[in-house]
DNA sequence: TGTATTAATTGTCTTAGGGCAATTAATGGA
DNA sequence: TCCATTAATTGCCCTAAGACAATTAATACA
């Protein structure tokens, strides 16, 4: 049926009037490109669902220095875990790179339904498992992998080096455009 | 009480019927230091919650370079998230880096408490949120930190400078003993 | 308590990646 | 389609961290 739907139900069982029930918390919403959704400072109060599009989360010191920190293309979350887990203010921002869609729901809205129907809470549980899991490998690999290395795995994922510019894809392996251009560079010796 | 039912009953509320027959799929266990619980290429089919003690997960690679890629102190999960969440074999080790205890708990007993009661899956959820939070916090520290700000928030915490050997915690900031060992020699001058 | 073993430090040299600036390529509006 | 703007590449020099080896300190246990 509909992508939320499919989303939902890929994580939990629910019988049709549940399922609608939990349907009914979330709300649609189509962004332009370059959308910012979330800005330093503020709480993530929200959960999205990236239906359509591409999103990346970065960071900005002092001095202006530009960070992507996380890539999220559809079927997966857009938000800012520490934030949305703790509501503590966000220390990153989170912007569109496409125009994209995404099915929202409120933080309070989803404990609501935590509390109302605990099997729902399968929902919640494997879908911070798989994020889990995705942040544990880059997180590794940014501890034993070389920056050639993580490029290589980059290439291995068209979805990368299609949607993302190298300026955000440099930063999101840990290195300046300017080494990420070199390395390229190398390589096609 | 005892620390595993404050451990479960900090994460959800079940009935004291409930919450003993959550108790019972758990089994205690007691390792001496250096003990490793889970070798490369193991899957990682038990969750184990640290009552006391310190561990350690590390990889080792072709040319034996040992890096240490999580710590965990007591009241934390000592478990190889990927391994334990998709079923694969581990690609690191878990090392017991004191005399430990710990309360465990088979992968499909736990399945199978979510299934039987509903609610239990709080515990797994926010137990989820926990250590995502805390491996995020890490992976981006890895990418905006340099390894002083790194070595810096060790400090913060004495846990670490004192139960964690130097060769560890060098590893665990990415960076090799060499270069830790310089970077205390600076600080002291 | 002495000794073997491992951990930590220090010295010297090398190198991968960063900083900055200049150039070229690509992109997106009027 | 042209032009302003931004992205990507390239050149030059510099620095932080790695590699390897030697030395000193700490530990562990017989």
């Amino acid at each position: 049926m509909d992508k939320l739907t499919d989303f939902i139900t890929y994580y939990c069982e629910l019988s049709t009037e549940l399922l609608e029930s939990v349907q009914q918390k979330f709300v649609f919403r189509t962004v332009a490109a370059d959308t910012i959704l979330l800005k330093k400072g503020q709480v993530c109060g929200e959960l999205a669902i990236n239906l359509h599009g591409a999103f990346r989360l970065f960071a900005l010191d002092e001095s202006g220095k530009d960070t992507t920190t996380w890539l999220a293309f559809e079927d997966t979350l857009v938000i800012e875990p520490a934030s949305f887990l703790t509501r503590q203010p966000s220390r990153y921002y989170i912007q569109a790179l496409e125009k994209s869609e995404m099915a929202i729901i409120k933080h309070e809205d989803l404990q609501q339904l935590y509390t109302a129907i605990p099997g729902f809470q399968a929902f919640g549980r494997k879908l911070m498992e798989e994020v889990l899991v995705g942040i544990m490998c880059r997180a590794t690999s940014l501890l034993l992998d070389t920056p050639q290395q993580r490029y290589d795995r980059l290439l291995e994922s068209p979805m990368y080096m299609q949607r993302v510019p190298l300026k955000y894809l440099a930063s999101f392996i840990g290195i300046t455009p300017t080494s990420l251009s070199r390395l390229r560079g190398r390589k096609r010796l």
